[in-house]
DNA sequence: CGCTATGTTGAAGCTACTCAAGTGGCGTGG
DNA sequence: CCACGCCACTTGAGTAGCTTCAACATAGCG
């Protein structure tokens, strides 16, 4: 099941990070919607080995300092962008997580990425200058802003930086297909079985715990997600959890046995 | 309907065109598998305009010469490359069709895309210098050969190309998100009226009828798409015919009321 | 502490699937 | 040229699984 989720490992995926210890999410400046700009510096980030995958020297990583050098705060239900909005930058996630909604004139609305810390997002707008999606933060997050120009012109002069860009890109593209073969070919529990694994995946990739997951997504969203319905994600949860695969407690999921998960 | 599967118009697209009087699909010495190179050139190509956008000027196209020099036949039902092979080029679609298969171990298999003449294949296959799904063709079809390393190369040099490449990518992302809201929200009359319209629209802005359609897919490969059974689709398109919004002769679809296709 | 959000569970209904039979088109070989 | 077989496609009947509708429980927040 987890490999129809599968997001890449953050080496490939993530771009400059601020040092967990300089972040500061109750920052009284910061006035979300309008995004006031923070410092920021990938040169001294906690995350910078995972950021960009250990392949800068540090001369071309103080030259990424000088493109991505702010980073804002959004509070809980505002979003980073909305669809339609000009495109000017891309956003790597410092901590908290956003979803994507993908909008339809006639009202009817989709979840089509959660995001969580050390993920990137925005890549959506390059192709109109204008963003496909609205992001919207799950929970108070802050994200580093890559004005994506900037980012052009460093590409174009350090190789590995690129590459890095590109692999970004292609990996998108190769989630967006798992995700269409779990909606196109799976059933309901294997979607959710699937959707739980990823997440425990992604966080693990990062050093936290591969067993606890806090959903920061209501049942809703994850339906939305996963193209069903909030109930029927409900109740198979609460299956799961009759059958000993899980322990559930809300948006508090303990993953008691990942390889039966695996096989559903 | 039609926004759900929408892919970029041909001049975000393309890369590399052969002329199309150059071309001789029946050329003799084409050994498919193999892929045996034939000498491509990119300024002499009637569809370069369309190709690149008209962004290049004459000195930078004959540079894109230099990296698209190559072009390949490949048959009915052969691969142009296949899930796990190493990476090396994306290709661009000179005439005829594929398609695109995601596979699982447990031997379940979707199709991921449908990819007409103009069209670009092997994005997936950046991220992990390995190819991430089989490309198909669904009749004789020649592409042109562009290796990805060259392009990164001239990419860092000429911005205009750099940002076409970027915007090719970002394209895909958003046709992706596009299946993704089809797959997770629309009921199987809809997911058919977007299949028609969406390639109906491929082809016109290709220049082609944008009513006369032939599906070079059949019925089950079109249901592995849409994420419903071949029979679901024959009588949906059954339906449609006996409601007078198409006309069916197998795989000849004419559509007769677009308008209400898209209202569907 | 009460209100609203979100989540859970049950029963009925409908969509799309499964299984099955039959049709039509195309290429091969007599 | 026609008969044959193969494959794709069509159509029907019955069914499974998910949705819908509804009632109720719980949690989070002012």
């Amino acid at each position: 099941m987890s490999e129809y989720l599968q997001r890449e490992a953050p080496s490939e995926m993530h771009i400059g990070f601020l040092d967990a210890e300089v972040l500061d999410p109750l920052h009284r400046d910061s006035a979300p919607p309008a995004g006031v700009a923070h410092k920021a510096n990938c040169s001294s980030c906690a995350m910078r080995a995972i950021c960009m995958g250990g392949n800068l020297n540090d001369a071309d990583r103080s030259r990424l300092d000088t493109v991505i050098h702010n980073w804002r705060m959004v509070r809980r239900g505002e979003a980073l962008y909305r669809a339609g909005d000009a495109f000017q930058s891309i956003y790597a996630l410092r901590s908290g997580s956003f979803k994507t909604v993908v909008s339809h004139q006639n009202g009817c609305e989709q979840v089509s990425g959660f995001f969580l810390t050390g993920e990137t997002l925005g890549l959506d707008g390059i192709c109109t200058e204008r963003h496909a999606c609205d992001a919207i933060a799950l929970e108070d997050s802050a994200v580093c802003v890559i004005p994506f120009h900037l980012l052009e012109a460093l590409c174009r002069e350090i190789r590995s930086l690129q590459q890095h860009v590109h692999r970004m890109l292609s990996s998108e593209i190769v989630r967006e297909s798992g995700v269409m073969l779990l909606l196109a070919s799976l059933c309901a529990d294997q979607r959710v079985a699937a959707f739980l694994l990823n997440i425990s995946a992604r966080q693990h990739a990062r050093g936290y715990s591969r067993s606890e997951l806090t959903l920061r997504m209501t049942r809703e969203e994850i339906g939305s997600y996963l193209g069903m319905k909030l109930e029927t994600v409900s109740r198979t949860l609460s299956r799961f959890q009759r059958d000993g695969l899980i322990d559930v407690k809300g948006k508090r999921v303990t993953l008691l046995d990942l390889d039966a998960l695996d096989r559903i």
